[in-house]
DNA sequence: CTTGACCTTCCCATCGTTGGAAGCCCCATA
DNA sequence: TATGGGGCTTCCAACGATGGGAAGGTCAAG
């Protein structure tokens, strides 16, 4: 199986698959007798792995451990269960990062006329002091 | 004004000074006879300006246009209201996406006994196909 | 045999930021 | 006055993850 052949049934692309094995995340693929990259069905399955692991947001070290305890067969359940709860509160700490900062904007947004005036809270609040940054301190715990 | 004590006044690195005066964010800063580059507190305001900006996830061509307007008395303040709307919507759009991907995983991990044994419904997901990437409410854990 | 689609490696770009190296400058202290 | 250490200058590289493209080899169909 070629290199296109494997990024489409995997959802990764040649691109990064050749990424993938270059940085050493995956081995180094089989070769044809002319040098191309060969792939059989074991790899389609951890390339898929990998594109699930990539879209729940872990970062390229994560995934290497998580294959590592993929092919682990005495792996410890906690160990996987650890990872993605490190995700998860990852995850959660930018996800509150992200809402201040949607908060105070808005907020300030929510100030601004809008109108063809040139005054706008929202330049005032950026050019002067930092001293209240944070108008949307309670948020319900969600 | 050295570019040190620019950078300790204003909140932006003097790496970062440099940088955005190198991409053109900011006009070129005065120099000494020696070289030294040379602010003043207009300076450190715009500098500020920026820091807080990029604090609001503004990325560098908003600050840019941000600026433009800061710095225009004959603005429109619906310019201004526009700009960072369109941000608070970029930022709750990376925040959904953020929110799925952290509830599937909790969800995953839910499911995880996290213990000595080697079964784990995370790798399990993962390996198999695709029809679990849906949001985490969808699917009752069998 | 030609053509076009594929593959190979290599380089460059993104975005915002940080780090380091080599070399010059400024100030305080001995 | 000399010296040392910090700050300044520029340039180069890297990060994570991905895309684009050039130059050249390979494969399969016409």
């Amino acid at each position: 199986m070629n290199i296109g052949d494997a990024a489409a049934r995997s959802g990764v692309s040649a691109k990064m698959i050749r990424y993938y094995e270059r940085i050493g995340l995956i081995p180094a693929a089989a070769r044809t007798a002319s040098g191309y990259r060969d792939y059989a069905d074991p790899d389609i399955h951890m390339l898929r792995f990998i594109a699930r692991a990539r879209d729940l947001g872990f970062p390229i070290a994560e995934i290497s451990a998580l294959l590592d305890l993929w092919r682990d067969k005495d792996r410890r359940s906690a160990d996987v269960k650890a990872l993605a709860q490190a995700r998860v509160r990852d995850l959660r700490h930018k996800i509150a990062h992200l809402q201040d900062m949607a908060d105070t904007l808005e907020d300030l947004a929510q100030g601004c006329a809008g109108n063809d005036r040139p005054d706008c809270p929202i330049l005032h609040r950026l050019q002067t002091r930092d001293d209240a940054a944070a108008p949307a301190q309670e948020r319900t715990p969600s």
